[in-house]
DNA sequence: CCCAAGACCTGGCGGC
DNA sequence: TGCCGCCAGGTCTTGG
């Protein structure tokens, strides 16, 4: 699911039902996922404390709770919903925050890749958060940061563009698709791309990932109740996915292959 | 410092 | 049906 338009999405759904909300129940039924859960801490610091703010940085959620943050990440297959108190349990049901209003804040994480952090104060002093690069949308990123950091560097530009320090929240799917957009070829050194063409791609980034937000807000009222699943499924993927079959525009056949183990979907003829 | 590979997990799929 | 290998939206850690 996470991509940053999907954790965006989840936090503009969660936002209306947990803000100011009071923690009247924390549960941890598998304390195991990418760093151990600190299951003390939570309710030391939690329980019976109100829920302040809903925040989100890079693929963070955020929420302020008491002295500090409470920070999720939903890593490859996480999701977080609110449910009913009678709502079943799934086998990968893994974190509940039982909140005053009767719903269940629930964290659901098959392959445990996700994690649920303290952090005393300030979120943005947390180690994992501290030496992030900019938001996408924020000023703080654009096309000259781009060219900068990546002078040179060898590195091909889709692991250079997926690398937190350079800019956060571009997975996997929107490399590939900012990438097909911007004509760059993903596997093209990041040191050897003008000013002019990272200028151009910062921006079709911006687009790529704002367009994608939209779209999820079509679906936030899945998040309370039911099952929906918000994500990318109505989003015109143009490359990410299609190995093989014919570009859009070009009508080429797209060509796969692994850049950094990650599978990379490009137009060898649209894309240099 | 730079970069690639390995690590962490489960589930779903296609092939035999 | 069953088993096997491969694949998957992330990102921290390790090692050359």
């Amino acid at each position: 699911m996470p991509e940053l338009p999907e954790v965006e999405t989840t936090r503009r759904g969660i936002e209306p039902h947990v803000k100011g909300q009071r923690v009247v129940a924390v549960v941890v039924r598998q304390p195991r996922l990418r760093w151990p859960v600190p299951v003390e801490l939570m309710t030391q610091q939690m329980l019976g404390r109100l829920i302040e703010a809903v925040e989100r940085r890079a693929k963070y959620l955020l929420l302020k709770i008491g002295d500090g943050y409470l920070i999720l990440h939903l890593g490859m297959s996480g999701s977080l919903r609110l449910v009913a108190q009678d709502a079943p349990l799934g086998k990968h049901d893994h974190v509940d925050l039982c909140l005053q209003n009767g719903y269940i804040l629930r964290l659901t994480d098959p392959r445990r890749f996700g994690s649920v952090l303290w952090q005393q104060g300030c979120a943005a002093e947390h180690a994992l958060l501290a030496r992030l690069g900019p938001e996408p949308l924020s000023d703080a990123f654009d096309g000259e940061r781009l060219f900068r950091l990546s002078r040179n560097k060898r590195q091909a530009v889709k692991q250079f563009l997926m690398d937190g320090h350079t800019v956060v929240g571009v997975g996997n799917i929107y490399a590939n698709e900012a990438l097909f957009e911007a004509g760059i070829d993903p596997r093209r050194a990041a040191g050897r791309i003008s000013r002019a063409r990272y200028q151009r791609l910062a921006q079709i980034i911006k687009a790529v990932l704002l367009k994608a937000i939209e779209q999820g807000g079509t679906t936030l009222k899945d998040f309370v109740g039911g099952d929906g699943k918000p994500g990318y499924f109505q989003q015109q993927l143009q490359v990410y996915g299609r190995g093989g079959e014919h570009c859009y525009r070009c009508a080429a056949p797209l060509q796969q292959l692994k850049l950094g183990q990650r599978a990379t979907v490009y137009c060898p003829r649209c894309q240099r």
